[in-house]
DNA sequence: TTATCGTCTGAAAGCGCTTTCAGATAGCGA
DNA sequence: TCGCTATCTGAAAGCGCTTTCAGACGATAA
């Protein structure tokens, strides 16, 4: 294979038209391109005409890092999500960008693999490159994190939570009402052994606040969540066919297995299979999120399906309006939905 | 729910130290403050101890778009995916964000919905804001964009895509050998009627290299792929189960039966499952990317593994290396690597 | 026609940092 | 002790744009 030079970059400075380079061309001031620009309509129609015409034939690019020092905004809206490889908070990531792009926004993005230090690093830099505005995941992290951000007069807003009792912004739903209502849902088919696959629950109060419901509802109706009956681990398939197999082992067998995530439930599904258990007759099992297979999959997952597009979408929408000087308030929490579908029965006599 | 008025923020300027106020601090001139951030090592030590104190007690935080425009230099590398909330381009994203982060860059993502129209909006966007370099995911789209790109002098690197004949740096692997490495396979076994289910091919030169690689390996035999054989549509699991069904209604039906990406075998797996075919007694299925499933649903699926980490780390490496004025050649094609799984066999005879 | 007002444009002052260039300082040999 | 070189530091000039301020211009009213 031959290389073509044509790509042997140097890191070399770039030309390109200046603003100035338009005004010139233009016969006009660098004042009145740049309101040309940014401000269209306060300048007369055929000058505007005329520096159009400039920049259509200079091809000229303003350039970010000027326009960003002079008019102290840099139209860079920060988001920093636990991971990007699931199709979870892409699809959150996916709808914040649609949403920002149209006011010129563009999202820089970073995932911190669920850990806390980098999170903070992450913050930093995005900080030091005076994004606007700031999307995170989660209410869970030291208070230094948001003084840091106070401190900055970055306006932003958490995501996958709700109600943090007026504390930050919130765009997100009640994990914990959520889990609820799964719970619920089985009790209601007179389920009482239950079982829980969770996701770890250090730094991550959606996993925590799932847990949390699922214990919370139980104890309604009197009954409690057997501590040996929660197995907790990293999202995953094989880890929900692995945690399945060991709530198995033991007896009394539990009638319903309530997964933290739909992976967990993919995988206990599978292992059902696996052990010969037919579902929900001999097992019921729920999820979380109603990610893309959960219609596919046979029987068909039960499970709650979280607003993760529009989270994306709302919280773009609402760091957009804070930056236009809006008075704005984040809105209510938003609405989940129990997806019922055939992984779920009364339990066999 | 009261709102905490703590966070009724205002689009207001941010005050934090400058410089100048480090400078004044440790006693030093500015000049010497910007060198100990940026070549360290070249100041005195007793110096540098003096500015890191005063950096510390003014919690000073460089400003981005200040450093951008004195130095020429943004920190910040673009990269625009076909999409975001599939869990492919996610982990590519995830390794090329941690391999840059180490080097204080940031990248800025966008998702183009495999739309070029939209792709190209993204890219001048990202022009305007300085990115420093560029990732993009296949090589087909049209020349101008690619003047763009060079017209700027911005390093670029197209991922997911091997071999344009050195005429854009690349780093990826050959869609279509790897698809005619799956098609031998299924040949060898003895397989003689093929069918496929393929994404959009245009715009799509993955999805397109795949299909002529199968057809390919096919006329290497002497074989043909019927034109009524194929079905295309767009990635998804419930399309895949559509398209089999549509497959395996036309006689002679197919023994075989491969799958342009995961989402699409997984759908044809259930769907086997509902239509009673065993698979691979009745129809072999294979899939592409190895996606997370894969492995756990049963009987395996037989797939290609691709190296899509690898090539977000790569892109990432290569990026930085070229940025770092090196001289880098891109690395060759990149291994992938087929996985025999369980949903492969032999034909019925 | 002249005075007054309102609208639009241009001049110029930065935004906070990097980087060149020249000057200061210290170290060394003679 | 002096002069020279090698290091390190500081002064100052921008980087390309926004935005304030004042002035120019045309239009309206008297």
């Amino acid at each position: 294979m031959t290389i073509n030079p044509e790509y042997a970059f140097k890191a070399e400075t770039k030309p390109g038209a200046t603003l100035e380079d338009v005004a010139r061309e233009a016969g006009v001031s660098p004042a009145t391109v740049s309101r040309c620009l940014n401000n269209p309509g306060i300048v007369r129609p055929l000058l505007k005409a005329r520096v159009d015409a400039a920049i259509e034939k200079l091809d000229y690019v303003p350039h970010g890092a000027a326009r960003s020092l002079a008019s102290r905004r840099s139209r860079l809206i920060g988001a920093i999500f636990p991971s990007l490889d699931s199709a979870l908070f892409g699809g959150t990531l996916e709808a914040l960008q649609s949403e920002i792009a149209g006011s010129g926004y563009t999202p820089v993005v970073a995932s911190s693999n669920y850990d806390p230090e980098q999170e903070r690093n992450h913050l930093r830099n995005m900080l030091a490159s005076g994004i606007d505005a700031l999307m995170l995941v989660g209410a869970a992290r030291e208070a230094s994190v948001y003084r840091l951000i106070r401190q900055r007069q970055v306006p932003y807003v958490l995501t996958w939570v709700a109600g943090t009792d007026g504390a930050h912004p919130c765009i997100g739903f009640d994990n914990r009402a959520a889990a609820a209502a799964v719970t619920r849902h089985l009790l209601d088919m007179g389920h009482r052994r239950f079982a829980m696959i969770s996701g770890a629950t250090a730094n991550n109060d959606r996993a925590a606040g799932r847990l949390a419901g699922v214990q919370a509802a139980l104890e309604e109706r009197g009954l409690t969540l057997d501590p040996t009956r929660i197995i907790t681990r990293p999202f995953g398939v094989e880890e929900g066919r692995a945690a399945l197999r060991l709530l198995m082992a033991r007896e009394p067998r539990p009638t319903t297995v309530i997964c933290g995530a739909d992976p967990f439930a993919y995988g206990a599904l599978l292992e059902c299979q696996t052990l010969g258990l037919t579902v929900p007759d001999d097992l019921s099992i729920t999820g979380f999120d109603d990610m893309w297979l959960s219609a596919s999959l046979p029987p068909g997952l039960t499970t709650l399906r979280t607003p993760r597009n529009e989270m994306g979408t709302l919280a773009g929408r609402y760091m957009l309006s804070v930056l236009a000087g809006e008075e704005t308030l984040p809105p209510r929490p938003l609405d989940f939905e129990l997806i019922v579908r055939g992984s779920t029965g009364p339990p066999r006599q």
